[in-house]
DNA sequence: GTCCCTTTGTGAACCGATGCACAAAGTGAG
DNA sequence: CTCACTTTGTGCATCGGTTCACAAAGGGAC
């Protein structure tokens, strides 16, 4: 099936584009508060740390919303974007795992605010159950089906361990939740139609230490070492 | 300068395949503690939810690792993955930013694991500074520079609140580190050579809700919403 | 109204990444 | 040694995303 797009916009917002949206919006935010009418896009674009061209062609998508010669109206463009986030309505999210890090996001400000609501937090260690984090009683994650359909909870965060991580997404997936954040470091085998999000501290960290690695070789003059496989392998 | 590579492989990787060798390592080392001598590309890029053919291209920028008719041997692999990322040397990790976030971060497990230590936390609030967390000592800000210096920090993780990320990267970039690991939710502005890696949560959050919103739209039979700018607008 | 200035929205070239599909290279049986 | 089989490594077509550069559109002065 070949579906041309009436107007380039017709549900057809790229990937790359929608990952921006949110950097957008929060620039823009911080712009209303300092009572900004109008901004634009070379102005918005220093703000979210992009290029102009791609900013424009990314807001191109959602609409034709800014005014040549003017800019863009800032709380136009907030309630625009928000909008096309699916930020004008609230989300139920529940958050299994209650470690450092479940706490730790139970905790976050930045998280609650705008169209998120932390809803539940669920845990299976019983010391841990019971506790009242964030004005949330933790509960047992026996409970887990009957909470997210007590509270339409529709976004699951996943902090906990690697070895609970893929049967709990199993049991939400089959409650009819189909949005993912795995704090977890695994990779989670989900059906078609499931997104997950995965947010993986210790690749992040790889991947410095890779860009890292090479900085330093180049100063101490390149990596001109063995590529034998060395006697001891101690990992 | 056009430097043509003699052979492909000459310090070119992708970034892309940077981004996921972290995750071959993870499923390698998963493979190895579970006795597997040798793996094939298909077995392997299954483990790590990637294409086979993606796994192999990927490799082949390592150099030629494998064995036809056989597949890769597992350790043999791990080592020089690890090599690439340069996970066979120690990484000193500072921490800025103890609050329930850099709590989580500094007790995390995985976070030591491989080649990565945690060798400072640091901290402006005088009622955390002393405070002993995952076996070290929090210190002050002020610190800062003194502390990266004496235990040769090169990597920086940032858990401070967004009005403190920007000023605390411009210290410890001042000291000579290049690499950081940023959790606030701003936009750094950095000088070129200084590698940034963000991590977001309210971003991830938006990006799940953006598709979430669309799979229920699609469900009530498509947003044939009014576009019209509507009178209060409550943000 | 006309003219000039600003800024958007987008066509088109470019660039990197993906995935197919196959030749090359290795193993093992007989 | 030869043959059948397995699996790698990669050339090539394709795709999505980025960037340039400019025509189109609006604002404001006069």
């Amino acid at each position: 099936m070949i579906r041309r797009l009436s107007q380039a916009r017709e549900r057809g917002i790229p990937e790359a584009t929608v990952a921006r949206l949110p950097l957008y919006l929060r620039a823009l935010n911080g712009m209303a508060e300092r009572g900004l009418a109008t901004v634009s896009s070379e102005d918005l674009a220093v703000a979210a740390g992009v290029n102009s061209a791609k900013l424009r062609k990314d807001l191109s998508h959602l609409g034709s919303y800014g005014t040549r010669g003017v800019g863009y109206d800032v709380e136009y463009l907030v309630y625009q974007i928000s909008r096309e986030l699916g930020l004008t309505q609230d989300w139920a999210v529940a958050i299994v795992g209650v470690g450092n890090l479940g706490r730790a996001l139970a905790n976050y400000g930045g998280f609650v605010s705008r169209g998120f609501r932390v809803a539940a937090l669920l845990d299976a260690d019983p010391e841990v159950v019971g506790d009242h984090i964030a004005g949330l009683n933790v509960e047992h994650i026996d409970e887990l089906e009957a909470v997210i359909r007590r509270r339409g909870v529709s976004i699951v965060v996943l902090a906990t361990p690697a070895a609970a991580a893929q049967q709990v997404a199993e049991r939400v997936i089959a409650v009819g939740v189909t949005s993912i954040l795995n704090f977890a470091p695994v990779v989670l085998a989900v059906p078609e139609g499931v997104d997950i999000r995965k947010v993986d501290l210790s690749i992040e960290l790889q991947i410095l230490a890779f860009h890292e690695q090479r900085k330093t070789d180049r100063m101490t003059g390149g990596p001109a070492m063995a590529e034998e496989w060395p006697e001891a392998v101690d990992l």
